[in-house]
DNA sequence: TGCAATTCGCTTTTTGTTCGCTATAATTTC
DNA sequence: GAAATTATAGCGAACAAAAAGCGAATTGCA
């Protein structure tokens, strides 16, 4: 994954930062340094930069900033290199050399735990049987995204939310199933769904 | 595990105090050289120091604090736990096991790579635009796996595979799309699909 | 019994996160 | 090649959450 001017600009300067204090900066620190006059651009930053694998933090966790030493990147089979792109009728793509993909691509350092899907109510979306979900564990959700929820205590799904006023509509990816629609008291979310791992035998 | 700025601070002093004295400081002693006037503060700051690996200590033990030196440090695992499983209606199955799951699960050991599909023409087969395939590089395929092929030296594919006496189908999973067929001397295996990984944003 | 460590509830400060919005560059699609 | 989409880069403000702090009461070692 290729990186931009800006990107190596702010981690020559994480690197420099680290190396002269022995802990990494505040956000605030390295909007000043860099010139910056919102946080929200750093956050970006940092954000994209964790994304390639160029940096390690912990979500919300002050000054967590980790730069991860060129050399240090991990080909074990955990993390796989990225070959390129194949579509139907069309040649794989260049393989640019330096891309791969892990399941720390997915997931991050977010509190995860995964499931084994059974049935058919995500069908719709492509999650099936036999599946992994790779769940981040939360309390919230918003409009639209994949959840596991637990229903009146008992009952633990997974479907799309949307919150509809007082009430919670749960909703399958499976037009031969009908959403579930109940107040919002009655559900207790238990995480929500960062990506889907399959393994075929 | 990246340290705070006061958290650095509180190890200084720490590693001072010992070099100075030879045993480690009183909580009390820790106060007065932080200019802290609680000590559940210090005592904070040293639980989060000792949570960290920074530092070891006996439990309520007086002067008991170990400074680690810099150097064993264990980064997360692409590894997460595999809570269960879950179903439309069901409750989640209890979590007894100590069972997880990462990529090494779905591609062991052998010579793998990724590939990011673009397409629907595995859409039946739940495999959709923006997934990553997870192949193993080989040249064989057995009957009805899913394979990247190479057909006549141009167009490279993710289809179904059945061998036809001399000739080869490609399968793809998408009615809309017609099989190819052609002469075995014209397809060559780049690798057989042996996981699905997928991210959502 | 006495000193040191622990725990509790609570406040303040520091730091991160998110949202809406603008602009430009790069990439894909048509 | 033009048009549409997606990615990068940036801003400010409202908001949320850790980190850091306090005093007082309590517990534990020796």
């Amino acid at each position: 994954m290729a990186i931009t001017r800006r990107q190596k600009e702010i981690l020559d300067f994480l690197n420099a930062f680290v190396t002269r204090n022995g802990y990494s900066p505040s956000f605030e620190e390295i909007a000043r340094g860099m010139g910056l006059k919102s946080l929200a651009t750093v956050h970006k930053h940092i954000s994209n930069l964790e994304k390639k694998g160029l940096l390690d933090r912990v979500h919300n966790r002050s000054r967590s900033i980790d730069v991860i030493p060129p050399g240090t990147r991990t080909r074990s089979s955990d993390r796989l290199p990225l070959a390129g792109r194949i579509a139907a009728g069309h040649p794989v793509e260049a393989p640019e050399t330096y891309e791969s993909i892990s399941l720390h691509d997915v997931v991050g350092n977010r509190d995860c735990f995964a499931l084994e899907v059974r049935g058919d109510s995500m069908r719709d979306e492509h999650i099936v049987s036999g599946d992994y979900v790779l769940v981040e564990r939360t309390r919230t959700a918003r409009q639209g995204e994949i959840v596991v929820a637990l229903v009146r205590g008992t009952e633990t799904t997974l479907k799309r939310y949307y919150s509809e006023g007082n009430m919670i509509r749960l909703q399958p990816a499976n037009l031969e199933m009908e959403p579930i629609l109940v107040p919002a008291t009655h559900v207790s979310i238990q995480g929500r769904v960062l990506g889907v791992l399959r393994k075929y035998r």
